[in-house]
RNA sequence: GCGUCGGUGGCAGAGUGGUCAAUUGCACUUGGCUGUAAACCAAGCGCCCUUGCGGCUACGGGGGUUCGAAUCCCUCCCGGCGCA
């Protein structure tokens, strides 16, 4: 029996949206859920024993940072779970994405979005001096791996597929990923096609690399990573070549172009094993939550909800507010209307606004914890909507009020 | 009272004849953040104006020298220090 396993529970009528159950070593996770995102072993400014009232099911720790920092103490406790005191489901990524923000990404404000000013131009060479070059780099990829010098101290560090599947074996998580080249979202065509095709390389030798070891296999599941940047035909033949190797469930990285992802991802899914659940990597906004419920995706990470919260940015019914603003000063109401969660209960936007005013620390925790309760009761809704059979218009109720800026 | 040093934009503090509406830091205002190089980064921050190598007013007050002054001179006011 594997280590992961999924249940479906009910399939969304007019969409791809579905809820289920996924049971890992360390528990269950209702479907579709917000993974939060630990890189290092631990939730940005939030301590594990808020967890449970933050509806927090599951992590994701990161390979590259916990390998750089050093492993062997996270072995010794028992796994990055144990290790951060967190007795639930646990993932870790394979550094895979590191590949893209320490490589082209490196020194560049790119995010994993295609820029509307490139999508306007789509037709010109996109950065494409750039991409060739690999001057300003801390990540260069070959076939066997990448070589990556590290951001901390300049060391020289290498990664293939077998020593991050070793890596996460150590680390010790219910979930790991196969190591993976996440693109840019300029990347051309000819190249986001060769990195995907050295990715279902790199994904067979991660799989190879973990099944051979008899114990971790049995501890552990393997999800694959669909790649194929923005272009759908890639998309389509990454889905169809992961399908067709034994992972236990897949994940979907790399970029998007904001304006067909619902698109490309209802092709993906229609591609990918029905009863085999689906991670999409690293988004998003809550109205990306939804596009991707709809497109039958299962499980969600994201920094957004620790890293807008450390940085100001507070999520609310009605959109994304910066709470540092002076409109928030002496604004004595809850950060999120209605909103359930143990800051929203005792404290006030006008407090939070003079924590951050003030620099103190707690401002980023407050506000982190705020927004991983508004993500994962999101997510909560979503689940108990499709089971209800009313996604569709909770997704228009939401919709309508949450202004997207 | 005498001597001396100093008074610059919200604050601190550069500048010491032109390229100065004035370096820089803080504060302030506003953006951004999508598998975390991120408790971060960026922009703005005298007034007017849609624009500009644009106009106007500014470096304690007043007056002067000069083609030109935050920068030099005189004087007044204010502050620190020293001596009486």
């Amino acid at each position: 029996m594997r280590p992961t396993r999924f249940f479906l529970e009910k399939k969304a009528p007019h969409s791809l949206a579905r809820a289920g159950v996924l049971h890992t070593p360390h528990g269950t996770i209702a479907t579709p859920a917000f993974i939060a995102v630990a890189t290092k072993a631990t939730l940005k400014g939030v301590p594990v024993s808020y967890f449970p009232e933050l509806k927090v099911q599951g992590i994701i720790a990161n390979t590259y940072h916990l390998y750089l920092s050093g492993e062997k103490a996270i072995v010794a406790a028992g796994g990055v779970g144990k290790f951060m005191g967190f007795s639930g489901p646990t993932m870790t990524d394979s550094g895979g994405f590191q590949v893209f923000s320490l490589g082209v990404g490196f020194g560049k404000k790119l995010s994993k979005f295609l820029p509307r000013e490139v999508i306007a131009q789509e037709a010109v060479a996109l950065f494409d001096e750039e991409l060739a070059t690999s001057h300003g780099k801390l990540a260069i990829v070959d076939e066997e791996g990448v070589s990556f010098t590290s951001h901390l101290d300049g060391s020289l560090h290498r990664f293939t597929p077998e020593r991050s599947i070793e890596i996460q074996h150590a680390l010790g998580a219910d979930i790991l990923f196969a190591f993976d080249e996440c693109t840019a979202p300029t990347a051309k065509y000819a190249y986001q096609e060769e990195a995907m095709e050295r990715t279902h390389r790199w994904a067979r030798r991660s799989l190879a690399a973990h099944r051979r070891n008899i114990e971790k296999e049995r501890i552990q599941g393997i999800w694959g990573i669909v790649q194929g940047g923005r272009f759908e035909d890639l998309r389509i033949h990454s889905a169809r070549e992961l399908a067709g190797m034994d992972f236990d469930g897949y994940g979907i990285g790399g970029s998007f172009s904001k304006y067909d992802i619902l698109g490309i991802l209802n092709t993906v899914n229609q591609e990918l094993p029905q009863e085999k659940p689906r991670h999409l990597l690293g988004i998003g906004e809550p109205e990306d939550l939804f596009i991707g419920v709809a497109a039958g995706i299962d499980t969600f990470d994201c920094v957004l909800p620790t890293r807008n919260g450390r940085t100001g940015g507070i999520y609310t019914e009605g959109g994304k507010i910066q709470i540092p603003n002076a409109q928030y000063r002496n604004d004595f109401g809850p950060l999120a209307l209605g909103c359930a969660c143990p800051v929203c209960r005792i404290h006030t936007r006008a407090y939070l606004n003079h924590l951050f005013a003030t620099r103190e620390m707690l401002g980023p925790v407050l506000a982190s914890m705020h927004n991983l309760y508004f993500f994962s009761q999101l997510m909560e809704r979503i689940r108990v909507s499709i089971l209800e059979g009313t996604f569709e218009a909770f997704q228009e109720a939401f919709l309508s009020q949450y202004k997207v800026r």
